[in-house]
DNA sequence: CGGTGGATTGACGGTTGTCAACTTGCGTGG
DNA sequence: CCACGCAAGTTGACAACCGTCAATCCACCG
């Protein structure tokens, strides 16, 4: 009996591809920690200290230019890796933007342990591949799209992720995180993001009922204006 | 005896973690391409059927939106390793930028053979999450910084890699590309590319002997000017 | 009811993209 | 060897887009 046992992203972790003794191994290395929204689990230039998985909750990767500048490197979810295994040092900084739970282990605990576990370090593999992916994507909205295709490209995203379906088969969602956030995820300032959003209202493309709240009225046309 | 045991790469590639035995296994999978300039050797959304190692040369990774604005992912070069691995499509070209040389294996084939040897994977592993964090990097550029801080950080870049002092101890390169795949890289036209070449030429930052070649004349200062 | 922080809106200016003309370098063929 | 043509790069004029700064709005909370 471990923690493993409950644990909620046990089926989708990268733990996923362990046997229960490995399991069992790995459980007495990790410590579950709570992380209030707004508050950081590691910070860009530490010594990169921990890795771990998220069980709870939405967390950002975010970076910073000398002078201030922030730029969101990605958003994570329940199930996802964060840290970085194999390295000294950490390339950004990981911060809640919701209540949130985590998983973590000691950075050298854990590549010790890895490099005796291939089937772990395989599922890492594939996490990372596809994690890559994914920002060579992003690269793509950030070099070459119009804040209308940026912010567009966005709430799709968001549908996908956390989209449901309402009563007249309008997908609909909350935001998980304010307008600021927005505007450092897509490279953009907060005054954009808000001109953006208000124009996708007045077109009817989508409905705005709260603050966070988003409503997708015409999927197809949205998807038009995201360029792909 | 096989091609690996005078290939130029051989200690830094994928294959350095290989014994005798394997790496012979793996030389027979493989096949040497030579590709001229210009030519792709794997395009976007193709079946990702090859994956390889880079021998010589300098390559691109390049995607293209639907109406044909062009986004490089990332420059590739000796030793460097090329495709997607564990995944059915390519999301991104590779082409040539200069003649080169390449290893490739096919990629069902890599796969099963990578899974078969947690040295080679541990390997890709690592060299993923270094891409990982160069491609984060890319994105603090693309989505944070303005045209003269891209290109400054641009040649900074190009110096460490390609750079070598000249008899004043100047760092001096020829860059591999033109000012279109300057452009492509940095999420800017070739116009302003170039205006922002002009004016660190004019404000003695650097000097261009010609079309290609770079001599940095005040690295401290152009530094600055990349905004770290 | 007033205060606070996030979001919106407006006016304005700067940076970068667009379009077009022009220059430069280089190879080819007369 | 020179003339020509082509491709790449540079420069200029202009417009569009987005960032900046400031005022205002709005929801939420004491």
């Amino acid at each position: 009996m471990n923690a493993c046992t409950t644990c909620t992203v046990r089926e989708k972790a990268i733990c996923q591809s362990l046997c229960d003794a490995d399991l069992d191994a790995m459980s007495q290395m990790g410590r579950r920690h709570t992380i209030a929204r707004g508050e950081a689990l590691m910070w860009q230039g530490d010594k990169a200290m921990v890795v771990g998985n998220v069980i709870e909750g939405v967390l950002k990767m975010t970076t910073s230019t000398a002078d201030g500048r922030d730029q969101t490197l990605g958003i994570v979810y329940p199930s996802d890796f964060i840290g970085r295994p194999f390295g000294s040092k950490s390339s950004h900084s990981v911060v809640a933007l919701s209540d949130a739970k985590v998983c973590t282990f000691p950075r050298a605990a854990f590549d010790r342990f890895a490099q005796g576990h291939p089937e772990l370090e395989h599922k890492l593999l594939q996490r990372t591949l596809t994690e890559l992916d994914r920002s060579r994507q992003w690269m793509v909205l950030l070099g070459r799209k119009s804040a209308s295709e940026r912010v567009a490209a966005f709430l799709l995203d968001m549908a996908r992720r956390l989209g449901t379906e309402d009563s007249d088969g309008h997908v609909v969602f909350e935001l998980p995180f304010g307008r600021q956030d927005i505007a450092d995820l897509l490279g953009l300032t907060i005054e954009t993001v808000s001109r953006q959003i208000t124009k996708l209202r007045e077109d009817r493309m989508i409905a705005t009922p709260d603050r966070r709240g988003i409503i997708v009225l015409d999927r197809q046309w949205l998807e038009d204006c995201a360029g792909e």
